[in-house]
DNA sequence: AGGCGACATGACAGCGCTGTCAACACCCCG
DNA sequence: CGGGGTGTTGACAGCGCTGTCATGTCGCCT
């Protein structure tokens, strides 16, 4: 009446448990009319083996732990509906963490997922180099996404966020615009330095010189962003264009604008948000691809976990500048 | 080297494994005395139980499974987010799956987490009461969530739909409106059903018939909504208020607003959605509240977890109308 | 013909826990 | 002072798998 065990397989297919056990593993070396046999059996009884007893045994858990900041940033939930929509199709099952942006949390987390022998884990890591290394384990799979954090031990899967950055920017510079605002905390993450740096090349390069009072690195949340951009778009020699550096900052700012009532202050967001599209005007953004960045990330971690001691990669995924309307707009005043 | 297991903690405390159990899962009958020093020693040695183990020993892993329609939903999302940290603070770890709104696919996702050994199961199901009740197993404790699927053998906790559209239609009604659209497939679950319900209420309570020019049943999507949205816009005696019975409608019903540059038809939306304020103009909502909804499915689930006989809950939250201005429209042409 | 290696299968011992049952020490009561 | 709880602890047998090692069977080469 109870699940049926590999015993009640072996049993009905007349072989011992170790050949059921290979045949589920897809072990070398079984005949293929007893891999027929064993899978007959397998079926007619709907057996599954059972995931604690195989972890036990000696092999590890099929699944795969996601560790993020949260579960319900847009970006991040994608990146979990696709790690799950994958794991599925490779027969594993997905754990869900969040950090909420606490380093001894994320600690915490990734551990408690390492030692419930999950066979690999894709982590959004933040923090210092130090202390993200310590926090990863070693003899678990582990794919970082997102940020690089200066893990060298790693595979790592993240985006061209400098270039995205200067992607966007040139944009504006296109439009005209010559005073471009920059929001975006840069001790958050090297890829907020990235953003920036991308920020001010394409500033350079177009021999507009970095005005301090346009950049805003304070700002963490778009609650904080919220009033540096009101202040910074109601200055007299105020900004025509904003890059946000995060979907964070770019809330700060529409917030502000609506608070305004201003619709002509062009915006570049760094980061796809839902819904961007029916804004008014709708958003522009440097899409991150998270769906891209899952499916790869994904990859590698199965990679990873067939082969513990392939050459550790660093992919860098190219981000897409999706203009919408706000990112077009000509600087105040100019047709 | 390895981890410590509870043998470790045995020798280190001077106690059998059986007693080290005994303080792990809090048995009564433990000397405290005993208990301090087992504890000291599991502190000592960094020891954690093997979920996989406590599995196979006979216990349940100490796991919640969660099957939603899909993870990125943002409704969802939150469900997930709340879940995820609630079951961290008791100590337990989540699974997620998604259904993709099919119904073998919901069946094959829980019965996996079941055989899994998760402690319980949160799950939105969808089908017809039939489906659902042979796809939620009974040795496994589930809390349904957000629709109750006509399921009488499991606890369900879900918002007042009825009522929550009626207060979004009366809301319009009360701004002057007579000519309210509707947009929900009835046919998808049972709490569309009790949308339209709400909305045939709150039209015949102030004297005004059902046009059936303007109830759209048959969109799914927000890509389906989209077109039936911008006929019913366009046409001669267009509505000049709509109540969109869920987010996807909604999205459906801003997309032809947008496309016909009309920011004066009133909408009220079933469901919050990310960024819904800094529209133009802000959307009117009628907030299911998923943070109260997963922290009482968590209570309820601990709760059957705890006592599998304990009486069936079927709980039903209040939805709570938040007014941002697109619901407050008056009736094209009125002052 | 004898022997060796490649293939195919099985016996058995764990993996790290928990459940069952037994053992033992006390205590209260008649 | 003996019987029967009650409280506290431990020995031991699994749970359902996989790893190791042994066993048996061919086919082929010398």
């Amino acid at each position: 009446m109870s699940r049926p065990t590999i015993y009640d397989v072996a049993r009905e297919s007349g072989f011992s448990i170790k050949t059921v056990s290979r045949v589920i593993n897809e072990a070398p070396n079984v005949r293929s009319e007893t891999v027929a046999r064993v899978r007959a059996a397998i079926e007619l009884l709907q057996y599954h083996p059972d995931p604690a007893a195989q972890r036990l045994g000696g092999g590890k858990l099929p699944t795969v732990g996601v560790v993020v900041d949260s579960v319900d940033d847009p970006f991040f939930a994608q990146v979990i509906a696709v790690i799950e929509a994958r794991a599925m199709d490779a027969g594993m099952d997905v754990l869900v963490a969040s950090t909420g942006m606490d380093e001894t949390r994320m600690r915490t987390q990734i551990r408690r997922l390492a030692r419930r022998g999950v066979a690999g884990l894709v982590v959004a890591p933040f923090g210092d180099t130090r202390t993200v290394e310590e926090a990863l384990p070693d003899d678990v799979p582990v794919v970082v996404i997102d940020r690089k954090c200066g893990v060298t031990s790693k595979d790592v899967v993240r985006v061209t966020d400098e270039q995205g950055a200067t992607d966007a920017v040139r944009h504006l510079v296109a439009r005209g615009h010559r005073r471009i605002g920059f929001l975006g905390k840069l001790s958050a993450f090297d890829t907020l330095v990235d953003r920036f740096n991308g920020y001010e090349r394409a500033l350079t390069e177009a021999g507009i010189e970095v005005d301090p009072q346009l950049v805003e690195t304070r700002a963490w949340t778009s609650d904080e962003a919220y009033p540096y951009a009101l202040a910074m778009l109601a200055t007299s020699d105020a900004p025509t264009a904003v890059f946000a550096a995060s979907p964070m900052m770019g809330l700060g700012v529409l917030r502000a604008q609506q608070r305004l009532h201003r619709q002509d202050v062009a915006l570049v967001i760094f980061g796809d948000y839902p819904v961007a599209e029916l804004m008014t005007p709708p958003t522009t953004v440097v899409d991150q691809r998270p769906v891209a960045l899952a499916d790869t990330a994904f990859d590698h971690l199965v990679r990873r976990i067939q082969d513990p001691d392939a050459e550790v990669l660093d992919t860098v995924l190219p981000t897409l500048l999706v203009p919408r309307g706000s990112g077009e707009l000509a600087p105040r005043g100019v047709a």
